[in-house]
DNA sequence: CTCCATCGTTAAACACTGTTAGACTATCGA
DNA sequence: TCGATAGTCTAACAGTGTTTAACGATGGAG
């Protein structure tokens, strides 16, 4: 009886085992330089054993980009930063984060948010509700600052939130794309560009961008 | 005399074929999918031949790169929006313009800038000479504004101008790389952001990105 | 204990990719 | 007319992701 039981946990074994080779290769060499070939060399399997464990590469690096996001959560979430310190700091700090996260783990950053081959992300936000639980956290945050009168009080929590997500997630991927000039420093643009949001933020500003309802993700409004 | 005179004239009527049937395979099935092989069928040469007129895939896609930003170009320069309307509504206009080409040509904005494995784009900005009058522009444009009073007097115009960039250039790599839920509209997240910077830059912040000199490219400080 | 089925693994192949070496040929200047 | 040169070709190299068919070990049933 125990016998199939050992059978997968020692599949999981190797399966872990593949994401950790893969993990490394890429983290080093990065994505478009990982072959399966250059993995299964390394776990000293077969190529064609890897498509036993992952259906294909993408789905292998799907993967990966599960765990990059489990990364940023970690990088990201600081609770002590969150409760104590006044809410603007704390979402200065939040969004910083975010951005840093892109800048010492480029190669995750590049499977998460801007690799096109990786197209299944977009279509499978469900499976990653951490994420919507970590996104969740920080629009009470945004509540926090507009109970406390730091935001105008109809500002809409998630309005806000991809508002200062975009002005973060534009330096970084500039500079993930290296597609600033060598004397451009993108460290001080994020913090700029994230100031300016928040400013502008404060001011009040007439918004468009679609309020989503209490669970934003799986309306069928395509 | 005039015999090199015309073989230099084929060399370049068949480059231009070979940029054309590139240009018209990669807006169809994006950059990724496009072969050496299969350009070489369209332009019905052997796949060799392609390399005595571009010495790599790399530099074949460089020159459509290049063509991008010629159109980015084309594409925002409203020179009726930017002279008479008033310094604010033209930089609104001017940005959402950059926007919109990332939502109209999303394959030459891939090239232009997002793709990593066309770096040598952020090593030649020199190369790209109207991007710099481009940017001339916008500057001259906050200039305006903040002569205007539109913006605080100790406004840097390079600085607010990388700041706006950013704000729409989250979006619009969002946009491209297909990052968003599907019930989220990258259009109104771009409207918001871009809001959302210019109300921050009236509202005056203090910012840290290094103001560039006359002429910003061509530093030797890296 | 034997037999069979199943499962993991493999080598080999398929259909691609970018790129290059070497042969061929047509054209031009002397 | 004779090289030289420039342009193009075929064929190959080294690599890619993926699939197919065969192999061997292992576990359960009779």
């Amino acid at each position: 009886m125990g016998v199939k039981e050992r059978h997968e946990r020692d599949k999981e074994v190797l399966r872990a085992r593949i994401l950790d080779a893969a993990r490394e290769l890429f983290v080093a060499e990065g994505y478009r330089n990982v072959s399966i070939r250059k993995i299964a060399e390394k776990v000293e399997y077969s190529p064609a054993a890897l498509y036993s464990y992952f259906p294909s590469k993408d789905d292998l690096f799907f993967a990966l980009a599960e765990e990059g996001f489990r990364k940023l959560f970690e990088f990201t979430n600081d609770p002590q930063a969150f409760a104590s310190a006044d809410p603007l700091t704390a979402i200065r700090e939040g969004f910083l984060r975010y951005y840093q996260f892109s800048r010492t783990h480029p190669e995750y950053f590049d499977l998460m948010f801007v690799d096109r081959s990786v197209p299944k992300i977009s279509h499978e936000w469900e499976r990653f509700g951490f994420v919507e639980q970590m996104i969740d956290e920080v629009r009470a945050l945004i509540r926090r600052a507009i109970d406390a009168g730091l935001f105008p009080a109809e500002t809409d929590p998630d309005v806000a939130f991809h508002i200062l997500w975009a002005a973060v997630h534009g330096p970084a991927t500039v500079a993930v794309c290296d597609r600033l000039a060598p004397d451009e420093n993108p460290d001080a643009l994020a913090r700029d560009t994230l100031e300016a949001a928040i400013a502008g933020l404060r001011a009040g500003i007439r918004t468009t961008f679609t309020p989503s309802p209490c669970h934003p993700k799986g309306n069928d409004s395509n």
